[in-house]
DNA sequence: TTGTACGCGTTATCAT
DNA sequence: ATGATAACGCGTACAA
């Protein structure tokens, strides 16, 4: 069934199909209910291919993502799937990988495919030299492109995020304050957040003028599930010597492998050792004692960058850069 | 840039240079050189919505969860998504929520979009009313439809799974057969894959010809990721006098709040409580001690999954059913 | 090996 | 208020 077809079962032209479909109000009632009775007879739904070659668009937005299944992702890919839906737009999912040939293969598939628009979810997407940005800055020439959790200066490319710089300094602001000075630091991504929450544990020592011992810096190797590995590596950093009475984390993941690593060499959580997470997550909630958590209200993110980005199609003015504020949630893993 | 301005560039006839975009054999190297340097040169792609309509796909399939944000869930859209790209197809990402009509009406708007395929994740997507799945048998005639995790016999419709049935069967046999009398069942779901677990329960009692008492079925209300909900349910159901040695839990995250639960009433894990939960998740590793949990081979279910809509959508004939077992994982939260 | 011409199913412009 | 017709950009059957 196509337009024709309805066309001659009402006895009107292609042109009152069309209009009765769109909603125009030049269709005489009649003359709409006509049209409209057929439709529904044969479940008539105009060809979304033909649509999409007259009007350039299918509605349908990218998401990329390194990986929809993480934890955090899966949230952040679930909010704004939502939003899109929302508000008339598909989401076509790829999921890249960490790696940059795929990033940017994953990157030029969506623009092939004719999205109106590209969603880099997660601040992976940037990293530290300009040249490997480049892609996204030819794609952007094509196609408005939405960073969250990441910041690139560029035109047609709009940022929303969350001050992780801030909120992971104010984290070890309160760990210090509280008389504890020897905070590890455990990441496990030198993306650009990660970069900015180093930076912000970094530059609360600064702030308080205590020097910081290089060796509480630790990137964790492994793989972003294996929370035993971060047990494992933890022990292996305390028979190395360091000594740390704070594990400041850049993921739940990794603050999870603390509590455990803790609870296997029986250090008290949270007087010997305090442990704050990030991103707040359900691991914070399974662990045991549940884990104080930075969380930079991811839902809210998704909502505003959804905002922009169907303000940008709808050829509004909007703002290159929104940043929000994270807030440390409190639970059992540290007196602060 | 389209198929003329190359053309023309090159040239030769747009029907030239599509044979050379489409790697027809029957285009004179030095030809096929001259098009692909203008192509390159200004970097041309064919218009997807173009070559849709005259194809009638644009390769892209549709899949439907009902909430991406689900630790399973999302693990099983990642794979899926992973394994349909690896063959040429784009994903299309909606998720639909529990509730009927919002299921009905994002399996149609995959419909209207065109999808080539429909890929329904989750076993709730099949009720118990043959009523209520009305709507994917009519959805089966424009569209070939894969399940996961769910049965429907229907022309059109495949089915891949893990029998449930069984492996919960078999969980509660070995509960059973160390001793264990009072296994209280947990779950939160009266999907199709829920009833078949439950009933996996039921049968292994039947087989041992031991009496179950109905106390013992307990369905908890409340929210996929309230973990303390769970724990205070239990506590509730502990105070009523109901007593259980062992709790076999439909998700591992009641299976989390059931470690909470013992904990919090000093209850020995496994000793005095065994708990096994089902997907074998993150959360399974997090908790302490770590649970163990029945594996459903996921990745194995999805990447079977997407074979077999990959065979379907070339023509191949392809089983209707395919059926995986599962496996207990033991931890440390059994005795077995 | 290459080119011409048509069909795919819409939306939109311009008459009427 | 309605109808005829031209795009939209591609793939391909058929002709050369």
């Amino acid at each position: 069934m196509n337009i024709y077809d309805i066309s001659k079962q009402a006895g009107v032209s292609i042109a009152t199909v069309s209009r009765v479909l769109n909603g125009s109000h030049n269709v005489k009632p009649a003359t709409r209910k006509k049209v409209m009775d057929i439709i529904d007879q044969y479940g008539y739904t105009p060809n979304a291919f033909a649509r999409g070659l007259g009007l350039d668009t299918m509605n349908s937005i990218g998401i990329i993502c390194a990986d929809s299944s993480d934890l955090y992702l899966a949230k952040a890919v679930y909010y704004i799937e939502g939003n899109l839906r929302k508000n008339g737009y598909n989401s076509v999912l790829m999921c890249s990988g960490y790696e940059h040939d795929s990033k940017e293969n994953a990157l030029s598939l969506l623009i092939n495919q004719r999205v109106d628009a590209v969603i880099m979810v997660g601040s992976n997407y940037i990293e530290a030299e300009d040249e490997n940005n480049r892609y996204i800055v030819n794609a952007a020439t094509q196609t408005p492109i939405f960073l969250l959790n990441a910041n690139l200066d560029c035109p047609n490319v709009f940022c929303t995020m969350c001050d992780d710089f801030r909120a992971t300094q104010e984290a070890a602001l309160l760990l210090l304050d509280s008389g504890i000075t020897d905070i590890l630091y455990l990441y496990n991504s030198r993306s650009y957040s990660g970069m900015q929450k180093l930076s912000g544990y970094r530059s609360a020592y600064d702030m308080r003028e205590i020097p910081c011992n290089r060796e509480l810096i630790q990137f964790f190797e492994g793989s972003r599930e294996d929370i035993d590995g971060v047990r494992h590596f933890l022990c292996g950093l305390r028979e190395q010597g360091l000594t740390f009475h704070a594990v400041l984390a850049s993921e739940d993941m990794l603050a999870a492998g603390a509590v455990k690593y803790a609870k296997i060499n029986n250090i008290a959580i949270p007087d010997e050792l305090s442990v704050i997470g990030y991103n707040n997550s359900l691991l914070t909630v399974c662990s045991d004692p549940e884990i104080s958590s930075v969380d930079n209200h991811l839902e809210t993110l998704c909502s505003r960058l959804v905002k922009t980005c169907i303000g940008v199609l709808n050829g509004e003015e909007m703002p290159p850069k929104v940043i929000y504020s994270g807030e440390l949630v409190r639970k059992a893993t540290t007196n602060l």
